[in-house]
DNA sequence: GGTCACTTCGCAAAGCTTTGCACTTTAAAA
DNA sequence: TTTTAAAGTGCAAAGCTTTGCGAAGTGACC
């Protein structure tokens, strides 16, 4: 195995120096003369030296790296918000360390503690659907090892937090399908232990008072994240004796997965039944009929949940922030006004 | 800033004792006594110690850190390779640092040095769309870091790499198309430079053979994998005197866009024009109609690239082994039969 | 010639772990 | 009682970098 790294000891050896002096010379320490100076960089440019951040790592007690916890990567919101990440950390000459917890508790917490063990200076993540305790982030907080929770978060006292404005989104939401003239107007939401899940429904359930409508409980299914139980929850609406006129969804998973039920189902959207997403995957627009959605600013959301990391560097003491970012209603053609 | 992790110093000198009686102890040297072992042990235990990689990466001169190197995060294509990276990097102990090229050559020059400096053990890369030289790479294959290209690959004859049977999927496409009656085809292909473009293309123009179709030049169009640029290429081939009546293209974000163009121009499909895409992302399922497309199996080509690279720590020198993965033409309402 | 003040550089420690070798016990054998 | 072996621990170096402090060398001034 060729060796693959100069070190400051290879320049040192080659120019019969010492380490200090080399070390010194990169850096132009005034105690070094400019000749030295000028000899020393010209060799380490010529074999191409980088110091070996292992070394400084154990020095500095530092490793530049973010540990980064989603419930996976394929889903366009957290890719999108991982991006958002990337692009601060970069900036700042870090690296992420990304991990998925499949949104499975067990993983988030062995994710947690691997991330810890390999030390990474702290952690960007956002909650499994099944996470219903928190303990497992007791260490981060006790220790002062910075900690932002993005989307799906907890501890909002402890720990800063960007999260979209999710109840004023749904309310918006509830009164466009209003607007439009849909009166029974359903929900699908999500496992309740999400912050998400219970913001959104207090959001719909404001948004009917708003237009005076009576809430129904058998308008309100509630699914897991999958597409499957999504088709069960609809299924189940669509069977009531009378059906809802408007469904929109916690995200737009569940709101496809509807989207099929009611084809199947043989009724039209938005005639029968208005749909609304939430989230803005990009197929929104290439679906039959486009989607309206609620989009998050995910690549925002991302970058503000870098800065606010960042900032937990330096502040580690600090109290959390919790930034609401604005979503906005994309209106698109599967909530058109209807005929009064 | 409170101490987050503890060290061997620090049990040794709590229980006042050397460095060197800790670390045996820890892993159950037979020189050291069963009494001291428990001891230590125990109190490991208790203080959550864990060992710290940067001092065993200084020793060792392993970061157990792969670099991987995207054009995109947010693909549902590369998230998923990713994923399947990630779980056979994991399994063995493994992490990976993830750069996206942003599709850019001078990023993807950028990322392969951060991350050479970073000291990953690798990389794992898949070229962007601008790439058409290949000196970045040459300080790996000359020091025999390993590497390992997927999807988009180069120096196959040096370089391990896994991609999918592009020509003879490309060449399946066709004569779907042929068997369903259509007689016009038409391809859409990427940057001439990318080795799927000229696969693909390869594998088109044997389809036509095979079906004894005549290659007519303006039924090729050519296209930056961007939705503009597709709808660019759509449009002219919808402007011709005699229209295509099927169009498969070299991705489904190609092929989502010449879908748009094709409603707004007035046709329908598959009636007027079949439509088969490429890549098999989510949303081939809920367009309209949906989508004929060819799927990678895309979780397997990131494991068995991680597989590979691992072959390659193992064994820097061996030949270059180069693996193709099935592909499968699903077929869903985009080209059903029309009446012959 | 001797002392002072610079200039220029090297030593060594710290950060953490592993491991070959040396060292100190203790008990058994001579 | 002395020698020897075995058992149990500690020292120190290596892997790489930074940095305070001490040291060597040079020139100038008294």
């Amino acid at each position: 195995m060729a060796k693959r790294h100069v070190s400051l000891k290879d320049l040192a050896t080659e120019l019969n120096v010492s380490i200090s002096t080399v070390s010194r010379a990169l850096k132009n320490h005034p105690d070094i003369s400019c000749e030295m100076t000028r000899k020393v960089q010209e060799l380490a440019r010529a074999r191409n030296y980088t110091p070996n951040p292992l070394a400084m790592g154990l020095l500095r007690q530092e490793t530049r790296m973010i540990g980064v916890i989603v419930p996976d990567l394929v889903t366009h919101f957290f890719s999108s918000v991982i991006s958002g990440i990337e692009y601060v950390a970069k900036q700042n000459g870090y690296y992420i360390l990304i991990s998925s917890s499949s949104e499975s508790y067990g993983k988030e917490v062995e994710s947690v503690r691997n991330l810890l063990n390999t030390r990474v200076e702290g952690l960007i993540v956002c909650l499994s659907q099944e996470t219903k305790t928190f303990d497992h982030f007791d260490v981060l907080i006790n220790n002062e090892i910075p900690l932002v929770f993005f989307d799906r978060v907890c501890r909002t006292d402890q720990v800063p937090s960007v999260v979209a404005d999710n109840a004023e989104a749904a309310r918006q939401v509830t009164r466009h399908f209003y607007e439009n003239g849909c009166r029974r107007i359903a929900y699908i939401n999500g496992p309740e232990q999400l912050s998400i899940s219970k913001l959104r429904y207090e959001g719909y359930l404001q948004g009917l008072k708003d237009c005076n409508l009576p809430f129904e409980p058998e308008l309100v299914g509630s699914c897991n994240l999958s597409p499957e139980d999504a088709s069960v929850a609809t299924r189940k609406l669509l069977r009531l004796k009378n059906h809802p006129d408007a469904i929109f969804g916690i995200n737009d998973t569940v709101i496809f997965a509807a989207m099929r039920e009611i084809k199947q189902f043989g009724l039209t959207i938005p005639t029968d039944i208005s749909l609304v997403g939430f989230t803005g995957e990009f197929h929104s627009t290439v679906v039959e009929p486009s989607l309206t959605s609620i989009t998050h600013p995910t690549f925002e959301m991302g970058k503000e949940a870098a800065r606010l990391f960042f900032e937990r560097i330096q502040h580690p003491t600090a109290p959390p922030q919790q930034i609401e970012m604005k979503t906005s209603l994309v209106i698109r053609n599967s909530s058109k006004k209807k005929a009064l």
